[in-house]
DNA sequence: CAGTCACTCGCACGGTGTACAACTGGCCGG
DNA sequence: CCGGCCAGTTGTACACCGTGCGAGTGACTG
């Protein structure tokens, strides 16, 4: 460790060997402290070195654990894909409330992560992360204890995600490059409104919207947005289910 | 131009003096040469140095023209958004084709700038480029002609979105890997069936739906789960629709 | 006591985005 | 005609990145 210089060399003061039996290094660890980092900072604090350091290692012995940094992000994908849950449902009637849960669940994992969206090309090919497939499974379940068959049970969950993924990404996206600015959402949005309602002259319905908006409480208009179109989507669903059950 | 060493120097042979009132670069030739090179190559291969290269140029010329590379990007996505084709609509009974073939436009537009999946963090920010709010204009069009008011048309037009980028993101993000990986989409699916079985296997549901699944014509596939899900939406607005009318 | 094995470190390579200062050449006012 | 301005381009430099490779290092094993 010459990193640490002692100012003052003696064979009491230096650190006392490490025991082996314990590495100082674990794949679960790097994942956690990886995840904390990017919780904390965004995906550019993110670096092998930094993560390194962290740990009290050099980027290198990272590359033990795990094979790249594509893999490892790979890694912490699945573990916040753990945080979904997915309730067990037996009762048909109970299916629109649990998918509707597991909906918000998932909207809620990527506003907590919203690092997320910028290695969503990474998270569509985490199909067999554990977590996701657990996720994955309890949510066909949902579907057929609501009498889809298996098949377009897999439709139905996939069109779901789709929109939860599609809604909370935008969310997620905004809210990353508004922590980056360091001003709060409020503040954001009004300091938007006026050049966004004169950008929007040229477009005679946008500029009626944003004219009509009062750009007060964005959040819970962001929380109404989502609610609205999830209730879009499992109305469609439950339309279907009624449809195929005659 | 030290880079192309003459031979064989010659005043003749000399290039001859660039004109100034042309300059070299331009921002709609950057973008467009941006564009070009993500297209082909995907998102890794478009450095600002390389893409000053392929213009003839210096990394940092590039720099005259836009900010960074975070505004190049920017720019680059709104020109594709000026590919996706929103209808004019008069007819309210029109409004479900019309919405219908906008997300159909819009997800062959993704598919053909599969890239744009890595960016998406930057996607939800280019709210104030043109061809975006045109895009966000007609679409509003078609819900309002549809009977929507103003604002609950914006939550209709915000939810379909959603579903389709969220569809097509995971499509494309799955395409890319696989162009990477230098197989076609028959070939991958065969290949990852039986590792997909067999790591399904604690999962009852999902192992049921590998097994059932034939994982033939996966292009098919995907066009049939896009289509149920879109079917899905557009049902549940219509249903909302129809409730709003009476 | 030698060797093996799991693990860590140091170094190096070839990239990256971009700040900065120097240059170039055409234009315009004096 | 000429000096200065200024849009546009270049070269250099900095601090960082992911990661391949070889050399330790210490505990355990034969």
């Amino acid at each position: 460790m010459p990193a640490e210089e002692q100012s003052f060399p003696s064979v009491w003061a230096r650190p006392r060997r490490r025991r082996r039996e314990q590495p100082a290094l674990s794949q679960e660890q790097i994942v956690s402290e990886a995840l904390q980092l990017l919780d904390s900072e965004g995906i550019d604090a993110l670096s092998m070195r930094r993560l390194g350091n962290r740990l009290g290692a050099v980027a290198t012995a990272v590359y033990w654990h795990v094979a790249n940094k594509d893999e490892l992000i790979e890694l912490v994908i699945d573990e916040i894909y753990g945080e979904v849950e997915v309730p067990e449902v037996d009762d048909p009637a109970a299916w629109r409330e649990a998918a509707a849960a597991t909906a918000r669940s998932l909207r809620s994992m990527i506003l907590r992560h919203p690092w997320i969206v910028s290695v969503l090309d990474e998270v569509a090919l985490c199909y067999l992360g554990p977590n996701l497939m657990r996720a994955s499974d309890r949510m066909l379940g949902v579907f057929t204890t609501a009498g889809f068959d298996l098949v377009e049970a897999d439709q139905a969950m996939k069109s779901l995600v789709a929109y939860v993924l599609g809604m909370a990404a935008s969310e997620a996206a905004m809210l990353t490059r508004l922590t980056r600015s360091g001003r709060t959402e409020q503040e954001w949005v009004e300091s938007m409104s006026a050049t966004a309602e004169e950008a929007a002259r040229p477009y005679p319905r946008l500029h009626a919207l944003y004219a009509a908006d009062p750009f007060s409480d964005p959040e819970r208009v962001r929380v109404d947005n989502f609610g609205y179109g999830l209730d879009r989507v499992l109305d469609g669903l439950e339309a279907r289910r009624a449809a195929a059950k005659n």
